[in-house]
DNA sequence: ATGAAAGCGCTAACAT
DNA sequence: ATGTTAGCGCTTTCAT
């Protein structure tokens, strides 16, 4: 029950070296796997240290060869994506021979504060899932040390950026449902949201290329399920066969007024999300979306942070990843369509 | 665009100290803010300090010092309530003079290594959101080092566990229901979950005191809206007129089915959630649910840590906070029954 | 109030 | 293969 206090004494690597009858150098060459040591002497050593319960101080390690290899991570407890990136972060940086130093922003802690305890951590690059910080706070950060941008755009050349192609994610979600035989197509916008123009973008283009651009059809959305209610009753006064949407919250927010609304999905209207997040899974919600590619996102994030910290030459500050189109149960073909239609989007 | 790179030069204490002409020893009395140095001398450091951006590094300021100050937290980047834990602990360790190293637990991570990464840092203290660890597991943790188990009951008492009282959670949740006239009530139950043992007692006792034992009625559930989903239809078959739920995301896969079946919540069935989490605040969702207190259980878990580190005697190694009941949309009067009543629960 | 010097636990360079 | 030594950036005596 001797639990450890503060400033009680820990097994360091002199203890180890005593005890196993060697130097202090040795036990360092045997703990690292450097060579150097022989299998006997490797075999005692790790014996010993298995008995003392050593463990190395990394904070020593490090301090002493310079390098921590130390990734800094910021993200937001709140956003669910973040954990998914989180999740492969670690994936992407142990293989990579890095670790992860996580700092977290949260209601009472901003980003300021998650980068100031990462720097203090003496990480040597820092992945940012950016949210709050300006773009000319992110370009001083990346003048001090390689930043990396996770999911989000940021037009300086000096802060390398990894993100989805939101732009692509819209085209794919369009022609998907062009395939399906829609025609009247309309998108429920994001407004200001980061990542808005480039989908409203993408959105347009590819009712262009199909040639629908007299039927696109914007209307004004936002970006939770509230804002995704409200645009529903938009939407019904002058029916679409099918909308695509800025993202999973706010086309799960039309869902509930359309389907209370008493029409059916897809049948009446296809809904197309963006995301895939965490609710677009849910079984009764069953949201066919656009989804990011995380494993992508963070491998190449860590992969980036890696190359500038070792001084490696890079070509393009911006990586962009594909979008997935993940197929579920809101969107149909369109239904044989028994009325006229309305003014808009019939070639 | 000169980015810091692997073993560039740092910015250190003595670089500070050349430029303002004085000791390195002053420049870290000035930083630390400990007394020992005149006003001008403190003025003239800060200000060289900032110029040259100056961060002090953690590590060789704690290896020196041998202290850490360090809390190690380990959560998992899949439950949102964990979120709202890590919120709190940041602010409460930033009370008590602490940082906080963040070690997450993801599909591909498990506790043992999340806690190995936190003991290599020598963070002095361990809380832990476990999950997959055993008893047996946490209890020879604790034998290393100060260990609070956060919202997880382990019957150790070297463990110090902080946790809500789901018990009383369930107390408050029948009574509620009770009290809008159900008395046919069900329990959605959580299985091996942590904490689902806790709930169905809770629920148990509530219904012997409103002397509804005969009806009580726990149906096999599990943690997930799958879950929630498919005992939905168990339900169904013979429909209680209010059920309680282990947790929110059970709840609303049961929501999601009952309303698809075309029942009306909480007008044919009234449901009531656990946890509280981001889910059940959802417009269209809007659960009645008990909610823990995550300032108080993270103050707790803090000060508790604290108190190890710092070898002050502790009387309880647990400690409880109390649930709190939050009413939305979910739950409402029983309505006047119209037909027969099944076999169960009436007086 | 200020400075000199030692040393935290470790690794790296150089001996042997 | 093994040991010796120096020193990472900082805090902490102990002088002055």
């Amino acid at each position: 029950m001797a639990s450890q206090r503060a400033g009680m004494p820990r097994v360091t690597l002199a203890d180890v070296a005593e005890r196993a009858g060697v130097s202090t150098a040795l036990v360092s060459i045997v703990m690292r796997d450097a060579p150097g040591a022989s299998p006997q002497t490797r075999e005692r050593v790790r014996q010993v240290a298995g008995e003392l319960g050593y463990q190395p101080d990394r904070r020593a390690r490090l301090l002493r060869s310079g390098r921590t290899r130390l990734l800094g991570v910021v993200f937001s407890v709140q956003h669910a994506f973040h954990g998914d990136l989180v999740t492969g972060l670690y994936a992407a940086a142990e293989k990579a021979g890095y670790e992860l130093a996580l700092s977290a922003i949260t209601p009472q802690r901003d980003e300021q504060r998650a980068v100031a305890g990462l720097m203090a951590e003496r990480c040597e690059a820092l992945i940012v899932m950016s949210l709050d910080s300006s773009a000319a706070q992110l370009s001083e950060l990346a003048a001090r040390m390689p930043l990396v941008v996770l999911t989000r755009n940021v037009r300086d050349p000096d802060v390398d950026v990894v993100r989805n192609d939101d732009r692509r994610g819209l085209h794919l979600a369009v022609d998907h449902l062009v395939e399906l035989g829609h025609r009247r197509i309309a998108h429920l916008d994001g407004g200001r949201a980061p990542g808005s123009a480039e989908r409203r973008r993408g959105y347009r283009e590819a009712m262009e290329r199909h040639g629908l651009e007299a039927g696109a059809r914007v209307v004004a959305g936002g970006v939770t399920e509230a804002d995704g209610a409200t645009a529903a009753r938009e939407l019904l006064a002058d029916l679409p066969t099918a909308v695509t949407v800025f993202n999973d919250r706010v086309a799960t927010g039309l869902l509930g007024v359309v389907r209370g609304a008493g029409l059916d999905v897809p049948g009446d209207l296809s809904v197309l999300g963006f995301d895939d997040d965490r609710l677009a899974r849910l079984g009764y919600i069953d949201l066919t979306t656009v989804g990011q590619d995380a494993q992508a996102l963070t491998e190449l994030a860590v992969r980036r942070a890696v190359d500038r910290i070792e001084g490696r030459p890079v070509t393009h500050p911006h990586l962009v990843t594909p979008p997935q189109l993940v197929l579920r149960g809101t969107t149909g073909p369109v239904r044989a369509d028994p009325g006229r239609m309305s003014g808009w989007g019939d070639a």
